[in-house]
DNA sequence: TTGTATGCGTTATCAG
DNA sequence: CTGATAACGCATACAA
């Protein structure tokens, strides 16, 4: 093995290869982005003293020199559990179209607009806002000032610079409210958690499917905010104490939110009324912790895959043709049946 | 309002800035990244304009150019909820010491390498990987190829080739069970995840401390790994149903995790066992849902802002003093009493 | 404060 | 395949 390393300790660059090889940097250059000219051969052996070096292709310089970007931002909130499923299908979509993703985080002390800024300082594509980390307004707001595609996945409505993702929050309350209707119930609550941004929407759902039936509504008012609770847990705990407080609770909950509803039906747990003997449970996302064999929690499923799909789609799309208009994109969601639902018992 | 918008739709530089002034771009330079020789107006109305305009400083431009570079890297598991404030406080610590952060995710689809690979492409100045993304070998192997510092934090144990942060695992649980013995318990079962890095450690905890006070060891063993589940809840379930099929339980479990200690909980909620009137719990890490008001867990709180700090510090120091030895950085845990602790009933 | 110069590592285009 | 050359946006040193 008679490779003498570099005498200096700066990280290996293209020159590096070319030179122990005997190249030119161009054909290296060929060889790391795939691009035609180079011979099987050089490619191997290209790739074999890039390892041997640690090469790492400087992206900046990549980015700096490109024509285009290739690179979508993507900000998200790290606390948020629907949001991971998103993130991850992100990694290998985006590469079917030849993009990179860079990752921005919105914490506590972190707001958007950092979060984007630093996504416009690598030059993105395209910003792809996961969730609904701002509201419809400072959407609004962001894509009138920012100059590139921005996608807004998981948030409530439409906007008019940008385009959308979202599931149908309606059409999905609905399907979760038949299906309770279905197995015989007739005193079912909702769980308004009045400042999650998609709300509305769930909530006209879980009212105009209990009209149909002429049933009456239940709205169990929760409080809580996106930016303090994360996930509305908290909020389960304070339906869950308004149910419990009451002499007839319902025999039914549709909960617009998984992490609400699983918290919900732990404190009823710990209340001693068993989930689905005393009560039905309808949820809404499918977050991993709806399906611990400890929750089994039925839910309406908001497809993380087809969510991260259609956002790169739209992401694709304004980029390839800037003068199109913003497209809002409304996934299917389905029902997943597991154990938090039970037939009314007609035990009168 | 007669600012002539730049013809070309390209995102503007300092030299649109300076032009727009009557200045030169190097000013405008000294001005963002706020070096001595600008007076404060002019410090004004480069901003302002810079405002104007949608200017973000090109990071890539700007890392290519400097000597040295001011990024952090950071890898960890976007599922992994005692990661999210790890690295939550991550931003304004570097931010104090002059460094930018990037992240990079590692997902289902996604490993470690790559995940390294995308940030050693920004020419981090140095690697801080978050969780026991990777076991003590895979580390030792990429301190050896990777060439600048690297920071494991909240690995098992510590390596010869990068710095380790960690909590003392052993004093941590010590403390967690002395706190059970305190309160009458003599009958304390120990939840050992095999597969989880630190699980060794905290093991040897619970033995130590159970010796000390002459109690007999009960180690129930769940599987689960953590590439499946990112934080052994589903190990939770197991501990719970093992627990229930005794004819005698015992009247605490230690649990080293509390993603497994809140599971457990629920699994033991729903077959009617109440915590802690009938079994008590301590939890290791303090993760957001121990929180809870439904699940008001007892657990060893990791802090993660001093995690934080010390993996910052850490990474500075061997930036710049890269020959010293690497360090092993073992930050204090602290009990969080809750309300899953009661004193032993005596009613036999 | 300003101008001038140079180079970071890469992509890209040429003519050979 | 090579070799030459330019350029991306910015930081930095230096002389005015």
């Amino acid at each position: 093995m008679e490779h003498r390393p570099r005498t200096t300790d700066r990280p290996a660059t293209m020159a590096d290869i070319a030179q122990q090889l005997g190249i030119s940097r161009q054909l290296v250059s060929i060889v790391m982005r795939d691009a035609p000219g180079a011979s099987a051969e050089t490619r191997r052996r290209v790739r074999e003293t890039a390892d041997e070096l640690g090469f790492a292709p400087h992206t900046g310089a990549r980015t700096l020199r490109r024509t285009r970007s290739w690179t979508f931002g993507v900000v998200f909130v790290p606390s948020h559990p629907a949001e991971h499923e998103i993130v991850q299908s992100l990694y290998p979509l985006a590469a079917a179209h030849g993009y990179d993703v860079v990752l921005s985080a919105v914490t506590g002390t972190r707001g958007v607009q950092p979060a984007v800024d630093e996504l416009l300082g690598h030059r993105c594509a395209a910003v792809l806002l996961i969730g609904s980390a701002l509201d419809p307004a400072e959407l609004e707001d962001l894509s009138g000032r920012v100059q590139i595609p921005l996608v807004a996945v998981g948030t409530a409505a439409g906007g008019t610079g940008h385009d959308v993702v979202r599931s149908d929050g309606r059409a999905g309350v609905a399907a979760g409210v038949e299906h309770l209707v279905s197995l015989g119930h007739r005193e079912i609550a909702f769980v308004d958690l009045a400042t999650m941004p998609a709300a509305a929407l769930r909530r006209a759902g879980y009212e105009q499917t209990m009209q149909r039936h002429e049933l009456g509504t239940d709205v169990v008012l929760a409080s809580g905010h996106y930016t303090d609770d994360a996930y509305f847990e908290e909020s389960g705990s304070e339906a869950a104490h308004t149910l419990l407080a009451r002499d007839e609770p319902p025999t039914a909950v549709m909960v617009p939110n998984d992490g609400s509803a699983v918290t919900l039906l732990l404190t009823l747990a710990r209340h001693g009324l068993q989930v689905p003997r005393d009560i039905s449970l309808v949820g809404y996302d499918d977050i991993p912790a709806a399906r611990l064999s400890a929750v089994e929690l039925t839910t309406v499923r908001q497809d993380p895959e087809l969510m991260a799909r259609a956002a790169v789609d739209a992401a694709v799309r304004r980029i390839d043709h800037p003068e199109s208009d913003p497209l809002e994109s409304i996934v299917d969601t389905s029902l997943v049946l597991r154990g938090s639902c039970a037939a009314l018992r007609t035990d009168g």
